[in-house]
RNA sequence: GGCCUCGUGGCGGAGUGGCUACGCAGAGGACUGCAAAUCCUUGUACUCCGGUUCGAAUCCGGACGAGGCCUCCA
């Protein structure tokens, strides 16, 4: 009997007992990139973060029975304003970034989505939506815009528990001489000749921002769904608008049952931003020496993000994933890789701790819990089931081997000589001697273990 | 100004009314010729002030502090 999945709804800010639509087809949504820069760090929570929920609900419900949808925003005025900078097209940009953001959330052993939808494959979809808005009055078009119509919708500001009132008091925005109402926003805008437009019955334009979820959920997802997640940031106006033009085009009270938002990060004590050189890209910790002076395995990125729950800030720090690494070097020497039975059940005391909203702090504590008392088996299929899993990378046979791969077979031999010098040393017990050699080699880089058997084994010390 | 989070031991970080997680670092021990690695044991905490209660880190009120959103930034 699986335990009762719990989760933090921020419509309701209380935590649910999690009831899908239908469990047959538990639907999932998640606001993707804008692809117009790389993935910075912050951008991989949410992807890390729901890539954990995806995987317990298919544990829960069945593989077959969750669909998880994450969108490509490939058209946006950032978009446009970068491609025309960099003096390439439109398509070449997106296609670019794409592509390394592909690479990166792998990278992070996220799951591949069900469905990574594309906003330019739907801009019918957008058009249909705006019609029906239009046709119940809750859009106008203004001046070759097309704004939906704030006020007509007496629900508005439901998630982000803000009232008209209190907007218009906090407003600091110009408003465009063609709205209606302060707080409308666009739907849809006219483009110039030199921006990416498509025709429409309010003439060639492009969608504005919020409606490409609206769309994209619908078209893959229907017109409600079970839970939609993303930074806490899109909060508003984000989901606050998609949530306004997808009730009110399709007559529904809801368009997701459960919002959930991960909380923001912030780089050794600092809100990341270029000013203060703090900005840090997933692609940077994989690849570069940019953070730390060094570059990060996938996995250790994605144990330190869910050392912390998501709904807390997270302060990324090279300690943590020192932290991180250190622990996932434990685990990967006792857990069991050689265990090939699948009808091995992940431990009851992972599962549960996912249930309550996500525990992954929990979580990583049973971890331990299972590393300590010796259960290999549960070990190995714990870390496969949290992505973090790496034989190749974390098994103490690959790290040596690693580590040594890259020395000559010069320097190789000449280790190996002083180890059996030493070895002779010892035999001799001449300590002073065998205690010299030790350090020639400590200087070298090179760290000695005499382990039980009476074989010296050595690694290269980082 | 409006709305919303959050304040736990040296550090990170769970926990929502009684039983004081977990990790890193520290300390002690085992093993070792001595180490390293590994294993075992272990100390230290709930921002402050009121209130509710037999009992509060946990609930309520207030103060102070930190952060986020209200500007197409996850």
């Amino acid at each position: 009997m699986s335990p009762t999945l719990k989760i933090y709804n921020t419509l309701t800010r209380t935590k649910e007992a999690f009831t899908p639509l239908d469990p047959a087809q538990v639907r999932m949504y998640v606001c993707g990139p804008t692809v117009y820069d790389y993935a910075h760090i912050g951008n991989a929570r949410p992807l890390i973060v729901f890539d954990v929920l995806y995987r317990l609900l298919r544990h829960l419900y069945g593989v077959a029975h969750v669909k998880y949808v994450r969108n490509i925003t490939d058209v946006d005025d950032k978009i446009n304003a970068r491609a025309a900078e960099r003096g390439i097209t439109i398509r070449e940009l997106t296609e670019e970034t794409n592509r390394v953001f592909q690479n990166d959330v792998q990278a992070l052993g996220c799951l591949a989505p069900d469905v990574q939808p594309r906003a330019t494959e739907h801009i019918a979809q957008m058009i249909a939506i705006i019609e029906r808005l239009i046709a119940s009055g809750h859009a106008y078009a203004a001046d070759g815009h097309v704004l939906f119509d704030v006020p007509s919708m007496p629900a508005y500001g439901q998630l982000s528990r803000r009232s008209l009132e209190d907007m218009r008091a906090g407003a600091r925005v110009d408003v465009a001489p063609y709205k209606r109402g302060d707080m409308d926003f666009v739907l849809w805008k006219p483009s110039a000749a030199n921006e990416p437009g498509w025709e429409s019955p309010w003439g060639r334009g492009r969608p504005g921002w919020h409606i490409e979820c609206s769309a994209m959920s619908w078209e893959h997802l229907g017109e409600t769904f079970d839970i939609h997640g993303g930074g806490i940031d899109l909060v508003f106006p984000h989901h606050e608008n998609e949530i306004a033009q997808s009730c009110c085009a399709f007559d529904q009270r809801v368009m997701a049952n459960y919002w959930m938002h991960n909380g923001f990060l912030q780089v050794e004590g600092e809100k990341m931003s270029k000013s203060l050189g703090n900005f840090v890209t997933i692609h940077e910790l994989l690849c570069t020496d940019k953070f730390g002076g060094r570059s990060w395995p996938g996995e250790v990125l994605r144990l330190a993000m869910l050392r912390t729950h998501y709904r807390q800030p997270i302060d990324w720090t090279v300690k943590a994933l020192e932290e991180a690494e250190a622990n996932l070097l434990a685990w990967h020497d006792h857990a069991d890789f050689d265990s090939v039975d699948e009808s091995e059940e992940l431990p009851a005391s992972i599962v549960n701790a996912l249930c309550e909203d996500l525990n992954t702090a929990e979580v990583i504590s049973q971890i331990h819990a299972l590393n300590k008392s010796g259960q290999a088996r549960a070990l190995k299929k714990a870390l496969q089931f949290l992505g973090v899993l790496n034989i190749e990378k974390f098994s103490r046979a690959a790290r040596a081997s690693d580590l040594q791969h890259d020395l000559s077979a010069e320097t190789k031999t000449q280790i190996e000589t002083l180890i059996a010098d030493r070895l002779a040393a010892r035999a001799a017990k001449n300590w002073a001697e065998s205690d010299r050699i030790r350090d020639e080699l400590a200087a070298m880089g090179v760290v000695l273990k005499d382990n039980k058997d009476g074989a010296t084994t050595w690694e290269l010390k980082r």
